[in-house]
DNA sequence: AGGACTTAGTTATACGTAAAACGTCGGCGA
DNA sequence: TCGCCGACGTTTTACGTATAACTAAGTCCT
């Protein structure tokens, strides 16, 4: 009796062709050089055709002991950022033949703890994203090659960076050069090595201005949060004229604690962003932010990740970031 | 001499707990009741925590015949929406032990023309959303299990929609009950069902309305597109008060245009838009649009997928929307 | 003429897992 | 006492591929 319905295999092409499976094997995986004559592996290539044969990946995987696939971790998708890291990756990856699978990490998506186990697929590799990093090697050693996308350098393994010190630092002299001397950063209220350097960027730059103050407010990143965060802190304004936000969301925000207050953007207010986000030319003043290529900052990460699958040693690379001045920042008063 | 650093397998975990690899398997499969004794089965599950044991899902996906994991196709990730509905997708499949790999398809991504070779993944079904699908036939026949979202529902096979053509309404409804008689449609210059359900729908509607009239312009998907489009169709404004737009994005053109032409939202210019991303509340005034649930889509989507997959046969969900009232509509002056 | 090479393949095997088929040993009812 | 059954495993096999190892027939050089 028939089989059921089932996907044409090598062994199928063999017979159509008059073959060896090898000799299909050899065909398709263009090893046939000098081994298999011209008539015959057109005879092959034109059987398979005909059988609309595809090689089962789950067989050469096995065989392989490699996928082609490697995980990419990220906190979330929920804002463009990410979702353009991983188109970088995936356009770098699929350039080499790779896959990538993402795992947005934060609560919301199902069995949460193990990265490995949710995403179905077998791995050769992992990116991992600014907090995720850590937790990852506790629960899986380093049994998988690891790229750690915004994290501490110092750390030991491959690690790609945007600069974000240098950004944070082109914001200051900027506000400063304004004549700006009273900020208010309003951060980001997520644990990650990426908010804790530009707070700590921030802060060592202004301590070196003479009659520079700094205060900080706290926001979860969206725009209600940053909202609210930010009409708090400017209710008793004492003297602030700049705000730096950690992300264009809280920028958003910001914008629309000033409306509430009677503040005005940028003649009372000026206020800076940083991603670059559609957002921030969306709304009005365009936001004077800090461009971060988050595909190309993709593409660097997969680059360093199959670098560590070629076997060369770890590196750190760091990407540099540019600052977008917009109608968003102005002279101080 | 010691094999290179390798994971362990299933019989290294044999040997450690002195069975064989097949009592491994049936201990960690969990169909080991009343075959394998509580004391040996526990020394397995000691002996595979002991050696860090994880299966090789390449062998079992070829042992099994099947991966479970599922191709989202997608016709891009840079905007919140189709992150939403792979966040949904995701969730429901992570419930059922899936996993989803994705496939953007536009140009930007490797050898775009065929999403199963870029996803390295061996898959069990596709969900393809919008404009692939039709494409993605031609290239794959129908040698997967497959759901559409986002396509038209007369069409053989199982589809997901959100339901447009009533968001439409809602729009036209509102507009013309705050007395509205003249349009602008700024549609989306882009071949898919859901923006020709967009046009057709609206034009139906304001077809019944004695002395209402509608204009359409059209723009690529971004917010200095629509900027541009909505700028040269309202310089002669041939009486439009209200335009009503495929897509957010493009009412935050819109709403820049208008700034320019020194009209006022909502005063001289009521917009609409569609999506409801986290732009339409950061512009001001924000923004009037149909809230369209993306991780409902994609959870339902998925749910779909998986009835399919059980041999169910063929169904079309259709879900509801509706549409958010913000400050960006306000009564015909 | 006879080995060495080349060409054009074939045969055999391993990857790691799941599960069907097959022992083996007591105990127990008839 | 015999036969059978349940408990507890083990042996064996197949999944589809890639490739190492082998073969067989010509060709060429000396």
């Amino acid at each position: 009796m028939p089989r059921a319905r089932t996907r044409p295999t090598s062994r199928d092409v063999a017979r159509e062709a008059g073959v060896s499976q090898a000799a299909v094997s050899l065909v398709l995986g263009d090893k046939w050089r000098g081994r298999v004559s011209e008539t015959t592996a057109e005879r092959v290539r034109e059987a398979a055709r005909a059988l609309g044969y595809r090689p089962n990946l789950a067989a050469r995987n096995l065989r392989l002991g490699r996928t082609r696939t490697v995980l990419l971790v990220v906190p979330a998708l929920t804002t463009e950022f990410f979702a353009g890291v991983y188109t970088g990756a995936a356009r770098v990856a699929s350039r080499h033949g790779f896959g990538v699978v993402l795992y947005p990490s934060p609560e919301g998506i199902g069995p949460a703890r193990d990265p490995f186990a949710s995403a179905q697929a077998a791995l050769d590799g992992v990116i991992a994203s600014s907090m995720a990093a850590e937790a990852l090697t506790a629960i899986r050693g380093d049994q998988l090659p690891l790229v750690m996308l915004d994290s501490d350098p110092s750390a030991p393994g491959t690690t790609v960076n945007l600069d974000i010190a240098d950004g944070v630092r082109q914001v200051a002299e900027h506000l400063l050069g304004l004549g700006h001397r009273h900020f208010l950063h309003l951060a980001a209220d997520v644990p990650s090595w990426t908010f804790e350097v530009r707070a700590r960027e921030l802060e060592a730059r202004l301590r070196r201005v003479p009659g520079a103050s700094l205060r900080t407010a706290r926001s979860p990143i969206s725009i209600k949060g940053a909202e609210a965060a930010a009409e708090a802190a400017l209710t008793t304004r004492e003297g602030v004229t700049a705000v730096v936000c950690d992300d264009d969301q809280l920028a958003a925000g910001v914008y629309k604690a000033a409306r509430r207050l009677g503040l005005r953007v940028p003649s009372d207010l000026s206020v800076t962003g940083m991603d670059d986000l559609a957002l921030a030319t969306a709304i009005d003043p365009e936001l004077t932010t800090v461009r971060l290529d988050a595909e190309l900052f993709g593409e660097r990460g997969m680059e360093a990740l199959l670098a560590v699958l070629n076997g060369e040693p770890p590196s750190g690379t760091n990407i540099p970031v540019h600052l977008e001045v917009r109608g968003s920042t102005t002279r101080v008063p």
